[in-house]
DNA sequence: CTTATATGTAATATATACTTGACATAATGT
DNA sequence: ACATTATGTCAAGTATATATTACATATAAG
């Protein structure tokens, strides 16, 4: 019954890779600058497409960049 | 320039895994037959979730099932 | 010949991704 | 004080993914 949860490391990556900014990768992705704001911060995911591209053009595979955890992150330590 | 396509292996990974069907995978990710079908025929390519929720039902990675490649395939041994 | 199972197709409806445009703010530089 | 750059937000519209329902076909089994 797991629920799991779609995660992304671009805000690093955008740093470590030449500093990129928002609307640079917006275009290297060929997408809105808005697109690229609203997966960040995760308000909604990308299509399969898109993840791509978007992976593509850190130079890295899609791995590095989209996870799909489980949406724990809280109960480790709680547990009694 | 190049332009790209989302590829993917469900037709086969469907029959190597248990002769898995339309019907029990689509149950496994959660979604609707006519959507495996859609996928399957690539008619259009999934949500990143979905494609998740794909490569977890068969127990391999997403890069095993989705592919990002160039759309070529045709001319190779035609240019004279 | 019928029944069941797996696959395919097509139409309409809903949900979600993505665009466009406008405005707000904080940081930096002149 | 003004201009620029990067980031964020909000609203309305378009495009695409997904659901729902219904029907068609092929195959194998009885």
């Amino acid at each position: 019954m797991e629920k799991y949860t779609v995660r992304n490391k671009i805000r690093k990556l955008r740093f470590q890779n030449n500093e990129m900014t928002q609307e640079q990768l917006a275009e290297k992705a060929g997408v809105t600058r808005q697109t690229i704001i609203a997966i960040e911060s995760a308000k909604y995911s990308p299509s399969l497409e898109l993840a791509f591209r978007i992976a593509l053009a850190f130079g890295v595979p899609l791995g590095d960049v989209f996870s799909y955890d489980p949406e724990d992150e809280s109960n480790q330590i709680i547990n009694k």
